[in-house]
Order: structure tokens, then sequence, then C-alpha cells
DNA sequence: CAACACTAAGTGCATTATGCAAATAGAAGA
DNA sequence: TCTTCTATTTGCATAATGCACTTAGTGTTG
């Protein structure tokens, strides 16, 4: 299967996207609809930025980076920088822009999941849990 | 390196369990940290709870549950149910107990990174962003 | 009673993504 | 000149998952 035009398919092609648990790819599409920046810019803007964890792998990013202009979702062309070697500069496209919105949508889906986690890891520490209240808490309830 | 004791050295050596973005593992020890379960019925609960997005695959929950005991997060033994064939019980040992707690921890960073992103993406979509607290922004801070 | 379905656990294999190390290379400064 | 910083890329081992399939006990239905 060929990795061109994921997201003119059935909304299956976008899945290996959205599953995507870390914030890299999202981040980078994020950083990248603020303005066009290259990668080691964008490496730099990950690692001051609060919501990636650990300090991200260059490796990661620019096979990432590749992967995502293949996939239509950004555009690079060359550009000689003032000083340094050349760089490749990124930007965004309408459909990297589209699969934008779907992460954000996605991202809030991932913290009401880690919500009804925490609910019920804390019902549970707390000793709320019986047998009367057991299936609803299970669903994500809060605890009455 | 034995998988051993992942909770008796460094912090590194949990490192693979907190680094685990999919709330399988956690929601695993959390159940068993309800009552014993035995690995199909663990399936079962977690298709109905709320923190977990797709059906879970039962390859990869009895495989995880085998390497959870291998670490000593769980212990398992046979049991013959009244019906049906024999089921293989696990239940929560005190490391797991502990890994559990650093689990819920980290959820808790994950959700306020997840917070970041969405804050962050929804001021660059309402045009928040200038040249002035674009620093800040970047850091995770609210858009005054 | 034969076929089927459900319960329960596990194996095999291909695919995918990551982390780490290292290579390449231009440019600026000591 | 040597080093350092900028900038991108490749190679390789490892790890985890998804899907398909196997094994096997038990109960049900035609």
């Amino acid at each position: 299967m060929s990795r061109q035009n994921v997201l003119n398919g059935e909304s299956s092609e976008y899945a290996a996207y959205l599953r995507a648990e870390r914030l890299l790819q999202p981040g980078l599409l994020l950083l990248l609809s603020l303005r066009p920046m290259h990668g080691y810019e964008l490496i730099q803007m990950l690692n001051g930025v609060a919501f990636t964890g650990e300090e991200s792998d260059p490796a990661t990013v620019y096979r990432n980076l590749r992967r995502m202009e293949d996939d239509g979702l950004v555009h690079s062309q060359w550009e000689a920088g003032e000083s340094g070697p050349a760089r490749r500069v990124y930007h965004l496209t309408v459909e990297g822009e589209h699969l934008l919105d779907m992460m954000a949508a996605n991202a809030r889906r991932r913290r009401e999941q880690l919500e009804a986690f925490l609910r019920l890891f804390e019902n549970i520490r707390g000793g709320l849990i019986t047998q009367e209240n057991i299936e609803e808490v299970m669903k994500g309830d809060e605890v009455r």
C-alpha cells in the first residue's frame, strides 16, 4: 500500500497517525501551522515547548518529517541559510492542516481517557468501590 | 539485562513501563488492584471500560500479563473454573502496586502535556499568537 | 451425536517505530 | 588548523503490536 494521499481515502487511512500516542507528529504539524520551519529549528522548538516530555531524537524528527512529506501533509524545499549549511524548509499543506484538526480532536479523546483512568484509580485508592457502583465506575462515571 | 526486579534498581528500570503511552498495562494493573482476575476476564473488563479506546487484542493482553509476571508486577496460578477450561488467575504484587502508583503519576503528567498541546492549538487557531506572546505560549501558558 | 459456539490461553510472523550511534558537510571562531 | 555549531541523513538492533492461527475444554442445538 502506498503512503501517498493518506487523506483521500477512508478514515482508516488516517488511522496510523491518529493512533500515534506521542505528541511528536501533532507537535510538528502544530508548529508548522505557525510558520514554515526547517527540521533543526523544529527540534529546538519542541525541546523548549511544554507538551513534549524528554528531548526529541533528531533522527526520529527528521524521519517523521520525510514520512509526512511522503504522505502529503507537509511540503519542503531547500533553502540556503545566510549562515551554516542549507536547510530543508517545511511548510504545512492543506491536508496537513486537516489532519492537525483531527489530531487535536483525538488529543481531546485521549485526555478524556486519561481522566477516566485517573478517576477510576482514585476511586479505587479511596476505597469508594463497592459491589453496587462497580458497574458505573467502570464506565468512567464519577462516584456519587 | 534480565527482566527480573524492575523495581529494585534505579528509576531507569521503570522507564519502559512509564514510557508506555497506551493505557493497557496501567489498566491491567488497575483492574487487578480491584481483585484477582484471569486474562479473559481482564479483556472483557477492558473492553467495557471507558479509558480504553478500541478493543484490546487478546494476544497483546496475554503477552503483557506474562511479561509483567516476569517483571514481578503480578503473580499467577492455574485455577480450574467450575466451567470451561482452566484459567490462569493473576493477582497484583506489592511491586505492581507501587508501579501502578507511578503510572498514575505519569498519567497526570501526560494529561498536562495534552492540555498544553490543546491550549497551544486553540491559541494558534484562535489567532492569539503574536510576536510578543509567542515565547510564553510555547511554554504552555495561557494567553492573557 | 455431530457440529457449532463459547471460554481460555497461547504461538508465529510480518510490520512498524524508536533510540543510539555514526557519517556527511558547510560555516564560523579560537 | 582544529574545533564547534548548524543541519540532515543512514544503518542497525530492539521492542511492541496486529492479525491469523492453533490448542483445548465445555456446553448447546439441530
